[in-house]
Order: C-alpha cells, then structure tokens, then sequence
DNA sequence: TCCAATTATGTTATGTTATATCGTATCAAG
DNA sequence: CTTGATACGATATAACATAACATAATTGGA
C-alpha cells in the first residue's frame, strides 16, 4: 500500500496528543485488567495506530517503527497487530490491508467501518440494527454468524461538499 | 492461499457440466448485449472460477491455466478477474484475497457472502435488508454509500450438523 | 534468590498476493 | 487495409504476510 504521507508522524497539536495520551492509559487498564501484556513495543504500535489519522499498512507502521527500533521486521509488527486486535484495540480492515484504532475497545465487537474513497478517512459505525439484519438474514439461512467483516466505501459528508469523486485531499 | 485440493478441476459429473454450460452461455449473452467481449481467455478464466465449488485465490486460478496456456502470468488471471468482477460475473471476496462465481449477474450488486470456516463454501445472500440497514446507518452519519463489503463468517447448516467448529471438510 | 516455564521479541528467510510497464497481437470501424 | 482501441504476452517488481528458530524478558514457584 501506499496510505499516508504524513512522513514520520510528526508531533500532533496539543488536543491530539492529551486525547491519545487518555485512549493509551485506557488501553493499558483494559489490558491490565485481562492480564494481558501491554508490552513497550505493542503500546508503541498501538500509538502509531491511533496516531496516524487514516488507516495503516502494516509497513507503514514498520517504517515508522524502524526510526526508532533498528531490529523491526515485518514480524515485528504483524505480531504487535495481532496482539492488539485479539484485545479489540485495533481493526484490520481488509479491502484495504490496513489497520485502524478501535473506537470502543471495552466492547468485544467485528468494526463495521465507513471509508471515504476521496479523503481515505475510515469511520467505525457500530449499528446493532446491521448486526440484526446480518443475524436475521443469515439465520434464515440456517448460518450460525461469527466474525463480521463490514466495510463500506462511499463520500463522507465533508468529501461531498468538496464535490470531489476521488482523490487523496 | 492455498485454497483447494481439487486439483486439475477434474471432470464434473453431467449435472455440473450441463448447469455450467448454461451459465457460461447466460454470460456470454449478457456481455454480448453490454458490447463487453467476453474472449476465449475470460470465459476460461470464469469457467474455472465457477469450476471450482469454494473461492478460488488468483494463484489456484493462475495453476490451472498453465496447464493449458503456457505462458499464463500472474496479469493474465488479474486482468481476466477484473474484467469479470466489472461484469458483475464474479465478486472478490476481501477476507480470503479470494473469487468467486456470481449467482446472479444479471443484476448489478455489491456481493454479501456466508463463509463456512469449516468446509470454506461461500454463500451469497442479496438481502435488501442488510442494504437497508447499511444505508440508513450511513445516512445518519451523513455518508453517501458506494461498494459494500459484506462477508460473514461462521458455519454453514452441513457443518452445525457434523458438530465440527473448524477444519476443511 | 534461583530455576523453570511461559511469553515476547529478534532475525533470517520465504511464501503469497498484486501491479507496473512495455511490446505485440487481435479486433471493429471507417 | 489502415487506424485506433482493446486485449494479451512477458518480465520484473511491489506490497502484504508468515514460517521457523534463536534469544531475551517476565512470571510464578521452590
């Protein structure tokens, strides 16, 4: 993939990084109370998600991550994910390949995500009311439902007034 | 991936074979009135995905036309894939970076798959409802929707009935 | 404390999926 | 029969993901 620009995660303004600071103690209470190892390197992980603004490639978090840690390697990284997205503090999205922070970890849940095909921004929707429809339906069909993988592509409504169809703006 | 045992997409008994032809034609039609040239490559390539009774990934596609076009490459069986999922003739399944045969091409859809993770079958549904939902959820956040990616994991009604949880019976 | 078991990470290699690019061939229309 | 468009051949490489095994850190118990 080739997601972000956004070249070495700069410094978010001061708003971004207090949020990011709170969803991280979060995470690490989340994980504290499962038993569950936040390790360095996964809270980094999980910082570069949640930091980039967009969804992530794997490699892009690894290219991040080697500015820092000369050793990382692919594993490195898919391993981190994994972690994460066992403790539901991360989606992978997979028409896209990427990763993306949850926005409700506390909840066990399958993301259902809204992804802007002009700016590239994902938004996670978590309507029971499609969870009804899919379980219904599916049930008809005699299907026990497990994993979910709901990922719709569209304008988000600031792309709409931009009038833009596409692009990366 | 590595998708099928199935290998040489042997002979199919006269049922398939007859069912098969019939679709292929039914294709053949519907590209011809599209002014869409679904060339000896194409219609091979949709064959086989047909053929072959679960998803197929590029690769097993790519395996078994090199058995009878030599110099098959991996952009032969990308583009003969592309050509048929804008047709509506297949639909790619995300989670499983894999393809599989439409049920019904003649009209235009977004697919919505029953993936047994037990015997790998997918089944399409087409329901309204879910699209329903979908689209109500998405309007409240303001979002115009575009392509759906609807792919439900689970157990089909044969596997509940062998009590199995996961294998690739 | 020290040991053993478990869990996490480092490291190398490789497997799998997908596309870019450019040259050649085929086709449909005038 | 030429011309422009579309399809295909062929090579190379990009992008995504995991296998396998070595080493290190952590935890819990003796």
């Amino acid at each position: 993939m080739k997601t972000i620009p956004n070249e070495g995660f700069p410094a978010e303004d001061h708003d971004h990084r207090h949020c990011l600071d709170r969803a991280l103690e979060r995470a690490a209470a989340i994980c504290k109370r499962r038993g569950a190892r936040l390790t360095d390197l996964r809270r980094r992980v999980l910082e570069l998600v949640w930091s980039g603004h967009k969804p992530l490639g794997a490699y892009d978090i690894l290219d991040a991550l080697r500015r820092e840690r000369r050793g990382a390697a692919p594993p490195t990284v898919y391993r981190a994910l994994d972690f994460l997205a066992a403790q539901g503090l991360v989606h992978r999205i997979e028409s896209l390949n990427c990763f993306v922070g949850c926005s409700d970890p506390e909840l066990p849940h399958s993301g259902q995500f809204l992804i802007c095909t002009s700016c590239g921004s994902a938004a996670e929707l978590n309507d029971v009311r499609i969870d009804d429809a899919i379980r219904d339906s599916a049930a008809e069909a005699g299907f026990t439902v497990g994993r979910r993988t709901i990922e719709v592509d569209g304008l988000c409504p600031h792309c709409q007034e931009q009038g833009r169809g596409d692009g990366d703006g």
